[in-house]
DNA sequence: ATGACTCCCAGTGGGAGA
């Protein structure tokens, strides 16, 4: 099966270029980020007619996650279960079998904020939820914007970028705490370009010059591990009109 | 360099993103 993850930074916007995306890359499951809409906003029949079924999460202005399958998501949970959150950032569901937990992690903003604070209450409550998660789903995946540059290969300029936002101990120490769950990056299962990134600035032409962070991720449960065939950073929308700042990120898993 | 761009909601500007 093949899963998808996009920060798509405002579905209303990037509605034409999910479904174009979507027509050339056919996918069992795609998570999407930063919907930024209420539900009653959400272009389910836009997504059905394209052949996805859709459960979706969101709220006015930002945030807001979706689910897309081509086959009906069960068990779908908003949020991470007990902890109390006003920001819609996970939605997850299983799909043909896989726990599919898509998850649009907090900013941070600055290493000294309040949003930073959060961010880490968020970080560790998404990891205790998943334990449990994954006793009860060993086939899971996560993916999503992790807002967190996992190494310095993950960061275009890593001298300039020590210690700023995505990229302090903190957040790393978090994202090993996920790994030591029992999740493995499945784009580091494969040898990759390097300078690899999943986002780039909008400012400063960072795309044309190639400057960008690896913050969107795909991590996936030991069960599913040698059933890993690819993991790809696909580049192309990045290159729209328009685009978002994000590019999908995108795995193969062999059938079981 | 407190910038740059884009989105949103607002309302002729500002917050947030990363």
């Amino acid at each position: 099966m093949r899963l998808a993850t996009w920060n798509v930074n405002s579905l209303a916007v990037r509605l034409p270029q999910l479904l174009a995306w979507l027509g050339e890359n056919p996918v069992d499951a795609i998570v999407l980020q930063e919907t930024k809409l209420t539900d009653d906003r959400f272009p389910r029949a836009e997504i059905e007619a394209a052949g996805y079924r859709a459960q979706w999460f969101g709220q006015k202005t930002y945030n807001g996650v979706a689910l897309l399958s081509r086959s009906e998501a069960g068990a779908v949970v908003h949020n991470i279960p007990g902890f109390d959150d006003e920001q819609a950032r996970v939605i997850a569901g299983v799909v043909d079998g896989v726990r599919v937990v898509g998850a649009y992690f907090p900013n941070g903003q600055a290493p000294d904020s309040d949003k930073f604070a959060y961010k880490m209450r968020w970080m560790t409550a998404l990891r205790e939820w998943l334990r449990a998660e994954l006793a009860a789903h060993p086939a899971l995946v996560l993916m999503g914007d992790f807002n967190v540059a996992p190494e310095d290969r993950d960061v275009y300029d890593p001298v300039a970028w020590a210690g700023q936002i995505h990229c302090t101990p903190e957040e790393r120490a978090q994202f090993r705490g996920l790994i030591e769950l029992g999740l493995v990056d499945a784009f580091r299962l494969f040898e990759q370009p390097p300078k690899s990134w999943s986002w780039w600035d909008y400012r400063n032409l960072a795309f044309r010059r190639n400057q960008g962070l690896r913050i969107d991720h795909i991590l996936v449960g030991e069960a599913l591990r040698a059933r890993i065939a690819a993991c790809l950073i696909d580049k192309a929308p990045r290159r729209n009109e328009r685009p978002s700042d994000h590019a999908p990120v995108v795995v193969e898993i062999a059938p079981g």
